[in-house]
RNA sequence: GGGCGUUUAACUCAGCGGUAGAGUGCCACCUUCACACGGUGGAAGUCACAGGUUCAAAUCCUGUAGCGCCCA
């Protein structure tokens, strides 16, 4: 067995052993209680990177510490065929070759994006796996198989059906570039340093003009009026008096509307119902025309008049420098603003008139806001309800229709003869209207969101009543980042309990941003993108599952560096090594294990030969159970992070430090051959140490676990830990600590005593308390050991011995008499700051418990505590200052 | 403009009414038979600032400042 982990010779092994003997299949006739995850599906286009190794982590841990919490677990895989992103990479390569999709034609394009996400595109799928992601991989779906499709068109007819999807000609967002319209989401504001130019336009019939404000000059071509707020004073004179619009000279109306900001340019709007959204609602509150002057291309159409066939930016010059030369450009200031860009592909979107599908929201929207209010659906951390309150209580008609080729096709037919749109789940072979037979198909595909929102029921068979569907819906949580908690998940919410009439999951866990080590957001430009495969190689895949999961504090952002990843992989090192510990004594320790010893058996044969277990045997079962639970609770509440801490805290620090070190002196010792207890408390302890750690780090643990003796076929489905009241032991954890305490201030004294490591000292300890003293008794042997002490003596007192060093630890009297080793000058001093540190923590407590309005206003128990504390520190207190009054005599 | 978050040890962050914590780093010592990816001990904080509530505030409230995100 190597002196270190090497992660590169186990997990292949172990990931692709898990997926062969199907240990991670739900069974959907199962008995047990279910726990159901779907995991957010990622972008058939993407590879793994570091957000979604947390995600998925974070599942992973769960899935599998409910899996082996005795739950019939599902996690159920998938990708999404992601619209925009997928045809972007598609045509990307074929314009590497030259050519357009249109080149192609529909039916081979899409043939093509179907071999391309065959070949590669279950790249993340594959490096989730490599995670050792517990998936049932024979339920993957992907959101084009045949079953999703018809749940898409199930879900459109009926929504048709119901009057809540309707086609109209909207005012919506345009990506020029990709060629589709896009929902309100794909849009990111970014701001830009922008021009305000101030334009005048003549009142017909007069010399005079009025002078109105905008960021786009070139949108004045589709102008259709020109508004004020209907209380500015200051154009109250213009009402009824028509404009003239410059470079066009078409006559356009003066309107009031509400809408207007008085403080904005000068209070003067021009209004371009077809180019702004704002204008747009004002366009149809006051019946304006809606002209649109820009194309599909960002071009300039005929209605621009003497620009039509000019670029968007190009007329924008254009517009300036003519009315510049007609003397109406008043002025221009810079004019920092923001500007929507596509989401993808980050070209300036258009707000433009055309004719799409939307899903009228509000109706949909209500019962979901009510789902969170009324705690159906909890989100974790809970403030991010907050959140989605606030886009679900102003939530707007969501268009769905996107003119691309990659996705589900809009079913809807529109009969050729009478123009009736026949919206059908299968194709209709005649018009329902006039029966004609002459039907062709919307062009038009989905937005993607729209098939993902179905999610957690499509991939369980809706519509059919399937098993699955009836054993794992609604799931139980969902983990996902806080960026799609509007695009997937108040959908998911919406469409679940519309068409399944029930929440799709209980909990939404919310995870946290992945940034680098200075706290960046990572970026390709920045070039600081960690790479989780190429971390996951350096450090090892559990290293780095754990430093995620460790990290992982609720609503806060984890900064990911090497350092942490470092420490982290020093912690599967150690766990290495301490198991390499027990295996190495391992054919001693089964050969001395107590008769008829199991794991299964091993807490009940500890709770009733309680009294034969040794202090030590006491005090680790009592540790380990408290520790189980706390992390069952810290994970019940998705506290990643507090289980994480708990685990490392435990397996290195007392595990390692303490129980191993006082354990090893009788388990090294090849003479003795007798039959232990203390053999089966330390198998079973490692046993149960493994498991613990095995949700966070599966490789590692499975390996270790796989060494030891057992008859199981995977750590992955043994039983979680639970913790037993008949195991715990609060005396053990008690005198325990004091012992530790002692053995500490011993090291500490031969420190500052400069005493070399290896000398064998002698030590008096004392106490009066008998239970305590009995206790050290049975220690001698322990502190001996741990502290390098030779002779030990348990007193009721401390002698007289002037040349010595003494302290006091949990009311223990310790004397190291130091004859000859001692430096009575360095032992002033240390007793000196000893004394001093106390004196500084007894202060705030003595002044405490000096006020009368404590004493009466505070629980009983929190000032009996205090009077403990300062009792303590009192006494120790006066021992010290004896000390250090003898010492100062010998001088 | 509206909303949300954040400011705690040199660094990265937990803690969120009742004794200020962890990891890393740092200092000293130790190549002791699981581990130098290690062991032992140690130093290190006006918990951003200013008010308030409370017997008691890092923690609750108000305000200020810095940083960050989301929606207009």
């Amino acid at each position: 067995m190597p002196k270190s982990y090497d992660p590169k010779l186990v997990e292949d092994h172990w990931w692709s052993f898990w997926e062969r003997e199907k240990l991670f299949v739900a069974d959907a006739q199962s008995s047990k209680p279910s726990f159901v995850i779907v995991i957010p599906p990622p972008n058939v286009t993407g590879s793994l990177h570091m957000g979604h190794m947390l995600v998925y982590t974070l599942h992973d841990i769960v899935v599998r510490w409910k899996r082996m919490s005795g739950f019939n677990t599902l996690w159920l895989p998938g990708t999404d065929h992601a619209g925009i992103a997928t045809q972007n990479v598609v045509e990307r390569q074929l314009a590497a070759e030259g050519k357009t999709r249109h080149d192609l034609g529909r039916e081979a394009f899409e043939k093509r994006v179907w071999e391309w996400k065959e070949r590669s595109g279950n790249t993340i799928l594959r490096q989730l796996r490599q995670l050792g992601g517990s998936c049932d991989w024979t339920r993957e779906r992907f959101t084009l198989d045949e079953g999703l499709s018809r749940a898409v068109r199930e879900v459109f007819v009926r929504l048709y059906e119901e009057g809540l999807i309707y086609r109209g000609k909207r005012l919506i967002n345009w990506c020029i570039r990709c060629r589709t319209a896009l929902s309100d989401l794909e849009v990111k504001a970014e701001l830009v340093q922008g021009r305000l130019s101030y334009i005048r336009y003549p009142i017909k019939g007069s010399s005079d003009f009025i002078t109105v404000a905008t960021t786009r000059p070139e949108t004045m071509l589709g102008d259709t009026a020109v508004a004020a707020n209907p209380n500015d004073e200051r154009y109250r004179h213009l009402a009824g008096k028509t404009l003239l619009l410059p470079l066009l000279d078409r006559e356009i109306p003066f309107i009031a509307d509400d809408f207007v900001d008085p403080a904005f340019g000068t209070g003067l709007v021009k209004v371009t119902p077809a180019h702004d959204p704002n204008d747009f609602e004002m366009g149809v509150r006051h019946h304006l025309p809606m002209i649109s002057v820009i194309d599909e291309d960002g071009r300039m159409t005929e209605a621009a008049g003497p620009f039509q066939g000019m670029e968007r930016f190009e007329c924008r010059r254009e517009v300036l420098k003519q009315l510049k030369r007609l003397g109406l450009l008043e002025s221009t200031s810079e004019h920092p603003h923001n500007v929507g860009h596509c989401d993808r592909c980050k070209t300036v979107v258009e707000p433009a008139l055309s004719t799409q599908w939307f899903v009228r929201m509000q109706p949909l929207a209500e019962p979901a806001i009510q789902a969170v209010e009324d705690g159906r659906i909890r989100f974790v951390p809970g403030n991010w309800s907050k959140t989605y309150f606030e886009w679900m209580r102003n939530i707007r008609d969501w268009c769905i229709s996107r003119q691309l080729w990659w996705g589900h096709r809009i079913p809807a037919w529109y009969c050729q003869a009478c123009s009736e749109i026949n919206v059908a789940r299968e194709a209709p072979t005649r018009c329902a209207k006039c029966a004609h037979s002459e039907l062709k198909q919307e062009t038009d595909v989905l937005d993607t969101w729209f098939s993902s929102g179905l999610w957690p029921f499509s991939t369980l068979g809706w519509p059919e009543e399937t098993e699955d569907l009836k054993a794992f819906y609604p799931t139980t949580v969902l983990i996902t980042g806080f960026d799609i908690i509007f695009f997937w998940v108040a959908r998911m919410i919406v469409s679940g309990l519309k068409f399944m009439g029930d929440v799709p999951f209980r909990n939404v866990y919310i995870n946290s941003l992945v940034r680098d080590a200075e706290g960046q957001k990572m970026s390709k430009s920045k070039g600081n993108v960690i790479d989780p495969l190429e971390v996951m190689d350096e450090y090892g895949t559990d290293a780095v599952r754990f430093t995620l999961a460790i990290m992982a504090a609720p609503g806060t952002d984890i900064s990911l560096s090497s350092e942490k990843m470092l420490g982290y992989r020093a912690f599967a090192n150690k766990i290495w090594n301490a198991s390499r510990f027990v295996l190495l004594n391992l054919e001693n320790l089964e050969s001395r294990v107590t008769p008829g010893f199991s794991i299964a058996s091993a807490p009940g044969r500890f709770a009733a030969r309680k009294n034969e277990l040794s202090l030590i045997d006491r005090w680790i079962l009592a540790r380990l159970n408290t520790t189980v639970g706390e992390i069952n609770r810290a994970l019940e509440a998705f506290r990643f992070h507090e289980a994480s801490h708990q685990l490392y805290h435990f397996f290195w620090h007392e595990l390692c430090d303490w129980y191993i070190e006082f354990v090893k002196p009788k388990i090294v010792d090849k003479e003795r051959t007798d039959p232990d207890l203390s053999c089966d408390v330390l198998i079973y302890v490692f046993d149960q140490a493994l498991r613990l750690l095995h949700p966070f780090m599966p490789f590692i643990t499975e390996e270790l676990w796989q060494r030891l003796p057992n008859p199981g076929r995977s750590l992955a489905v043994e039983a979680f830990p639970q913790s037993r009241e008949e195991l715990e032991d609060t005396a053990a954890e008690k005198h325990v600590e004091s012992m530790i305490e002692v053995i500490v201030k011993i090291r500490d004294i031969r420190r500052q005593m400069n005493v070399e490591p290896s000398r064998r000292i002698q030590a008096n300890l004392a106490c009066d308390d008998l239970a305590l003293r009995s206790v050290l008794v049975a220690a001698v042997p322990y502190i001996q050991n741990l502290a390098r002490c030779g002779e030990l003596n348990i007193l009721p007192a401390i002698g007289g011995n002037d040349n010595a060093s003494r302290s006091v630890v949990a009311g223990i009297e310790i004397e190291l008499p130091l004859a000859g080793l001692i430096d009575v000058a360095a032992e002033r001093v240390r007793l000196g700051k000893e004394i001093a540190k106390i004196e500084r923590e007894l202060r705030p407590i003595q002044g405490k418990l000096n006020s009368a309005d404590f004493l009466k206003n505070a629980p009983e128990k929190v000032v009996q505590l205090n009077q403990a504390r300062v009792a303590e520190f009192q006494e120790k207190l006066n021992k010290l200052n004896e000390n250090l009054r003898r010492i100062t005599a010998l001088t």
